[in-house]
DNA sequence: GCAAAAGTGTTCCAGATACACCCATGT
DNA sequence: ACATGGGTGTATCTGGAACACTTTTGC
């Protein structure tokens, strides 16, 4: 046992709650291989390396899971209650990150872990205080949906607006009024119009828009 | 060194920002009797013991440093750049508390440290990252102000709506408008009047209110 | 022509803002 | 009587909420 201290430290770990939006408000969990919660669903985590900022544990293990960089990822809040990990006292700062559907490449069966994504509302029992980290997330994405601009950062490139309405849909889960979201959407101005447009269906073609500051995520109203 | 691990752990610690409002926004520091930054002023705070809540943890150096108990604290955000601390890593969960001016009583002497409280808006130099943490604070809780009750917090158990106006003012830095501020305040239905008035000058006595929920702080609008 | 999603305006209400004068007291 | 802070009401503006029909396409 190499490393000795004066007194006592905890372990301190990161989870992250990795968000995408398919047809539903969904997040990725990591089946776990050992004891404790062994076969046990669980959010992504790890220790933090003893020379690494806080903020790069997170997006290490964010790219590790998705392969994705350059997304959105916000410190949520830090778990420690003893007991919260039968092994040792542990620490977790715990982060939530945003994924736009076509950005990712899941590393499921690289390291034979089963990886999946689950729709927020079915999720199965998770190890630890996940559920937790899991319920605070949700609602803080929720609240954040009223005062700024962070649904944009599910969305890819181009996109119609039924489809950034459907993000605020399935975060909230409740309907929104077409012409209300459309008209606070323009009023914002976080999205201008490609020229372009999308035919997918036996109905008329909807516009294609895009951020106008794409990677930023405005305080509003 | 007794305590041993496989894998390097880093020190966790709590700081604290213990806000009061006196005539302006005022927050507690300790001068440093230790290097690093011997003799530069800090935020209080400590080492959390091995089998000891965060929450816990925080309110144990609050009632250190003020004798106060039951008073609002709410967890800001966990800092942990490497080399914030030049000893060693330190990972540290900042929280901010809110004082009454009434209920304090510092234990200045009692271990020799110099303790006192600065005006938010002109404090020395601090030691660490603390001038972040203090920012950072000070902005949550101008935020928290119009979404929520939480101003009352800083009010003894009777106080006058000048008195409450004074608290946001002083907050915000900003100057209110006395009729709308009561319209609100009156709108929130968070005051009742004691029927009690309070002289102290030459000038007409105010009206003495109390909160109708000590104790909770509710989200609004 | 019909099914399906895209697109579009107006009315109404609530809450925020701007603004100026009288009241009760101490000296 | 005057200085000091306490106390009050109205008009206006702005943003959110409710609400239904026409357009364009594929089949």
């Amino acid at each position: 046992m190499p490393y000795s201290y004066q007194y006592p430290h905890p372990a301190v770990t990161t989870d992250i709650v990795i968000f995408t939006i398919r047809q539903q408000l969904e997040l990725l969990l990591i089946r776990r291989a050992d004891e404790p919660f062994k076969d046990c669903w669980a959010l992504p985590g790890g220790f933090i390396d003893i020379d690494e900022d806080l903020e790069h544990c997170a997006l290490r293990e964010l790219e590790e899971e998705t392969g994705v960089t350059g997304v959105y990822l916000e410190q949520l809040y830090t778990f420690g209650t003893p007991g919260r990990d039968p092994r040792e006292r542990v620490i977790s700062i715990a982060w939530y990150a945003l994924v736009p559907p076509d950005r990712m490449h899941i590393r499921a069966a690289s390291d034979a872990r089963e990886v999946a994504w689950f729709e927020v509302r079915k999720l199965p029992p998770l190890a630890f205080d996940h559920k937790d980290i899991v319920a605070l997330a949700h609602q803080r994405l929720s609240a954040k949906l009223n005062y700024s601009t962070i649904a944009l950062q599910f969305m890819p490139e181009k996109f119609t607006l039924s489809e950034l309405q459907q993000v605020h849909e399935s975060i909230l889960g409740t309907k929104l009024d077409k012409r209300n979201f459309r008209k606070r959407v323009a009023a914002l101005g976080c999205v201008k119009e490609t020229g372009e447009h999308r035919r997918d269906g036996k109905h008329r073609p909807a516009r294609l828009f895009t951020m106008t500051s794409p990677g930023t995520v405005e305080i509003v109203k």
